[in-house]
DNA sequence: TTCATGCATAGAAAAACCTCTATGCGTACC
DNA sequence: GGTACGCATAGAGGTTTTTCTATGCATGAA
């Protein structure tokens, strides 16, 4: 009964797209709610350990890498690094894939790009 | 004497660049200091009032504005907001120029997307 | 000089965060 | 079935963050 584990993607729009950036303030900032979607996502790479297993996912063979794979190079325990992919993979930034006893994760090549092309739509 | 508030800039390289990007691990992804100072600068993005405040301030008259401009847009007390703004200042996203009793702050366009770029390579 | 304004700093309280140990659940192999 | 492995969850401890009130300093006007 691996369904629901296979399935924590982020499903709901996590960043307002170009064409349903939500209300604009007045003077054409983002709203209070958009800003909190955006947060979030930046908020997840706001550590550095996060930023490091980002990178070795995204220098892995293959693009993808499981949590065995990450505990040695990063230095923490199995808890502390599935709880840092599970950040990960809920602000959107990486995505889970259970193959037997292996939970692998990639990187969401776009994701980054498009919460700071919220805030410089420039 | 103003002059000690007017260089609060960032000074040193926040970002490793394209040409100094420091030590890859034998795989190939950021080492720990990197990743410490990218963190760095998403962190100061990772907070819904640092987000709305980039913004106000993008979306302002001359790109800039100063403090007393933002108070009533975010709701906060203005200690709160001064805070949050020499956060982003200490993280190179945002420049401070005092003029007279105001500061005014501008964003830096390229900033976030060259953090982004440290870790995304291609 | 005196006063008002704009901003920064100091200190404190509450909330959030990072990391650990302990434990539980599902998969695969004997 | 029993055992080993991979991963997630629960709970706790210590640190960091967010926000406030109180206060101080600098600028510009009266």
């Amino acid at each position: 009964m691996l369904e629901r584990m296979t399935t924590i993607s982020p499903a709901r729009p996590l960043l307002p797209t170009k064409n349903s950036v939500g209300q604009r303030e007045p003077g054409g900032a983002v709203s209070a709610a958009d800003a909190e979607a955006i947060a979030r996502v930046f908020k997840a790479l706001g550590d550095p350990t996060r930023v490091r297993l980002l990178s070795l996912i995204g220098a892995s063979e293959g693009g993808e890498a499981c949590i065995c794979d990450l505990i040695e190079p990063v230095g923490l325990t199995q808890p502390t690094v599935s709880h840092h992919m599970k950040l990960l993979v809920e602000a959107g930034l990486v995505t889970r894939e259970q193959r037997g006893k292996w939970a692998y994760f990639a990187v969401v090549e776009d994701a980054m790009m498009a919460a700071a092309s919220v805030i410089c739509p420039g």
